[in-house]
DNA sequence: ATGCAACTTCAAGTCCACTTGAAGTAAAGC
DNA sequence: GCTTTACTTCAAGTGGACTTGAAGTTGCAT
């Protein structure tokens, strides 16, 4: 095979690691787009294997495809994306991800300090028990709770 | 109400931040407990408390509750956990988080390297591109694949 | 020209982590 | 005692991200 300027689906699929159901799926979602041969079967320019890795790097960071192709969608219809739109979509992910970077520092802070502690057996981690005493109105660990699974 | 021993799932849910129906899906499936009153209703110790931030927390790192449980579950049935038993798993899921942090922070330097560069429109993204011409055999641009979404 | 892997669509299925609803019971305040 | 709020179970529903299956078509190699 040849290596041609397009991609079928499989192509796609072995290069990115991902199967092509997930491709058809981001194509049914409008997050990616494919040209068709006479005979209907897509096909993709290679600039696409860098938009799916951009998608699932994004997944990774915790966005929702919905929110990633809100994002993309920023870039005006049918218009090849500038550096300034690309650099719009990347900066709002690097805040989310930094976010995500400094949640799990802490996680992992509290964790290093815990290790050693007995939290769970016991009455008197100052970690986890934090604010137990005070917050008698509805709060609970909140450094460990909030930023919900992503 | 004056604050007894005992908790209600109420009680625990607002402490937690997290809905009664997750609580008891969390009893259903064998990671927390509670004792019941003649009127069989809940009751959970306050050290449940912190069960539950430890259970989020593992969330957040990306375990299922499936792989919480077991995790878990290396405590002896029906023993208090000693330190060594809370000392294997925190040091089990902290490699993880450990993994976690350190696959987003190279995704983080990625993204920097990347927010001036335009890659989404051009043709030369080191980032993004690199291997796109060794690698023809299936493999794309790993270092931004891999680790799948949490 | 033919065979077979790779493609097509569409509907339905799966997994996870919950949430919702219905129908009934318990506990706390007045 | 009565009312209201919080609880009980169980079955079914939800949403996100895909995957699977069936039935049919295309495209490349020999």
């Amino acid at each position: 095979m040849a290596q041609s300027e397009f991609l079928t689906v499989g192509q796609l699929a072995a290069r990115c690691g991902v199967r092509t159901s997930a491709l058809r799926f981001y194509e049914s979602k409008g997050l990616i787009e494919s040209m068709r041969t006479g005979g209907n079967q897509r096909r993709y320019p290679r600039s696409t294997i860098r938009l799916v890795a951009v998608i699932r790097a994004a997944q990774s960071v915790g966005l929702s495809l919905d929110e990633i192709q809100d994002a993309m969608s920023v870039i005006p219809e049918g218009r090849t994306p500038t550096k300034k739109d690309w650099s719009r979509i990347s900066s709002r992910w690097r805040a989310r991800l930094d976010e995500r970077i400094q949640f799990l520092e802490r996680l992992r802070d509290d964790l290093d300090q815990c290790i050693g502690c007995g939290c769970l057996s016991l009455q008197s981690c100052n970690l986890l028990n934090r604010g137990d005493k005070a917050a008698e109105r509805g709060a609970g660990p909140r450094h460990l709770i909030e930023g919900k699974p992503s």
